[in-house]
RNA sequence: UCCUGGCUAGCUCAAUUGGCAGAGCGAGCGGCUGUUAACCGCUAGGUUCUAGGUUCAAGUCCUAGGCCAGGAGCCA
């Protein structure tokens, strides 16, 4: 038997008397009741004290606690339709309170709006409030619905190093440390080209960890350390590639959906957006895609937004034309098939088209863009050398990755998934520096 | 790196043509038995980002700098 319950469980215990362990959120006083709005981890209740009730030193204490103050509440649980909080509906009506410690008064999060650089500023007390909450809860939800699917589906998880020794794709820009007497080292921006070798031992593997790129990106799209997961798969296609981004992604909506209403409503969320999101998902290749931005375009008549959907065969998707094309679909939408030019150099070349490669990139819808990006992988040998010739990439560093196309090279897949992305879109939030407790971004390390 | 915008009370913001520094929330005190961003009364709270300059007078205009944000590029 526990010695209190969690909020979250309140409905199991309406008539009953229960220990409640948590923070004032919020206190409204109304002459002799005091309503505290308190948040134990779980979920959000209100606690009612009326002044007859209790002793007038205990209700003087109550009515004058400050914000964050931490309590162990006893009381007896009722169902009242006008209570707030997450579940909401029910309230406990006060017998006793504990002060485990009174707050500052100064506490400086008002439940108001606040603007980012205060916020962000205060991120390890912003993380308190009920949307923050609400967003980091979903966040966890995500993650774990991921690993329940890939553990269910013949997946096996590796840890691929943080610490390498090269740029693994030798175009973006990696944040640098020294390594003892070898030189340099560099914080991994990706863990595929080791995944690409535990296929050959383990068939499906995946790795989820912290990734980073010390680009100089400064959008609501973008933070410089971001979990990535990243599944390969021995013996897959792109088509079976597409399949499996499809599969997963329904069930992380599917459990999210199960598993955190409440947050999602609490964030205002229109749940009838993401209830349309099941697999199977459009499929359109890269001619395709440029051919609707360039029709997109004609009909556009802001001048402003007619140049930035400005397009030619060759050039990569910029987050407008991502836009442009995820608008005109209610679920994400696979395209397919980019000029290899602007892919990485991995990327398996599409048969009778050389200037084209296995890739496929996932959009999600309103706006959104990008939250997932995959490709087949290029498994001769040969080619891939040349490949790593013609970009003058180290080629005593990929000594190793050649070797695997040497010994049992078969055609192979994988992803990568953008955590914060995928949890933003979800929880249908601005910016994605709120779908991380603590976000880097160019301009902060702090808190 | 480039473009754009912002910086005034703890927070969010206002301040007309250059003319007394303001409000709401938060904080403190008091009132009210149903509050939901409560409400009502009272109190405290200011180096207007920094440094120069113009002016009788600068939050406002000029110059330089700092910080932050949004966007482009790049990417998940």
């Amino acid at each position: 038997m526990a010695d209190h319950i969690s909020v979250s469980q309140i409905s199991n215990y309406i008539g009953q008397d229960v220990v409640l362990k948590g923070w004032v959120y919020n206190r409204t006083d109304k002459g002799k009741l005091s309503f505290l709005l308190v948040r134990d981890g779980t979920g959000f209740i209100q606690c009612v004290a009326f002044k007859g009730d209790l002793t007038p030193e205990l209700f003087e204490t109550i009515s004058h606690l400050p914000q964050e103050s931490s309590v162990i509440i006893t009381g007896s649980v009722r169902e009242d339709k006008r209570a707030p909080g997450i579940p909401g509906g029910y309230e406990v009506g006060i017998k006793d309170l504990q002060v485990v410690q009174t707050a500052d008064p100064d506490y400086p999060m008002s439940l108001k709006d606040h603007g980012p650089d205060f916020a962000l500023d205060n991120r390890h007390l912003w993380i308190r409030m009920q949307s923050q909450w609400a967003i980091l809860r979903i966040r966890a939800t995500v993650m774990a619905a991921t690993r329940e699917w890939l553990d269910t589906n013949g997946f096996i998880e590796m840890s691929t190093p943080i610490l390498t020794p090269a740029a693994a794709e030798g175009t973006t820009t990696l944040f640098e440390t020294e390594y003892f007497d070898e030189g340099k080292a560099y914080l991994a921006q990706t863990g595929q080209l080791y995944n690409e070798a535990n296929i050959f031992s383990f068939g499906k593997v995946y790795c989820f960890g912290p990734t980073f790129r010390a680009e100089k990106s400064k959008t609501r799209r973008h933070l410089t350390e971001f979990w990535m997961l990243e599944p390969e798969i021995a013996f897959c296609d792109l088509d079976g590639l597409m399949e499996v981004e499809e599969q997963m992604l329904t069930h992380i909506i599917q459990r999210v959906l199960r598993d955190r209403m409440p947050e999602l409503k609490s964030l205002g969320r229109d749940i009838s957006k993401l209830e349309k999101i099941v697999a199977p998902f459009p499929r359109i290749s890269y001619d395709d895609a440029g051919k609707m931005i360039d029709e997109l375009r004609e009909k556009e008549t802001d001048p402003e937004k007619k140049a930035l959907l400005a397009f030619e065969w060759g050039m990569d998707f910029g987050a407008p034309h991502e836009t442009a094309i995820t608008n005109q679909f209610e679920t994400p939408v696979f395209v397919y098939g980019y000029p290899s030019a602007v892919k990485a150099f991995y990327m398996e070349p599409w048969p009778g088209r050389p200037e084209v490669c296995k890739s496929v990139d996932l959009l999600a819808p309103e706006g959104y863009g990008e939250i997932f990006g995959g490709s087949e992988r290029m498994s001769d040998h040969d080619l891939l050398l040349s490949r790593i010739r013609a970009q003058k990439l180290p080629e005593e560093a990929f000594k190793w990755y050649l070797e695997l196309r040497k010994y049992g090279s078969v055609p192979h897949s994988g992803f990568g998934m953008g955590t914060e992305r995928v949890t933003s879109w979800i929880c249908g939030i601005e910016h994605i520096r709120e779908a991380i407790a603590f976000p880097r971004t160019i301009k902060r390390v702090y808190p």
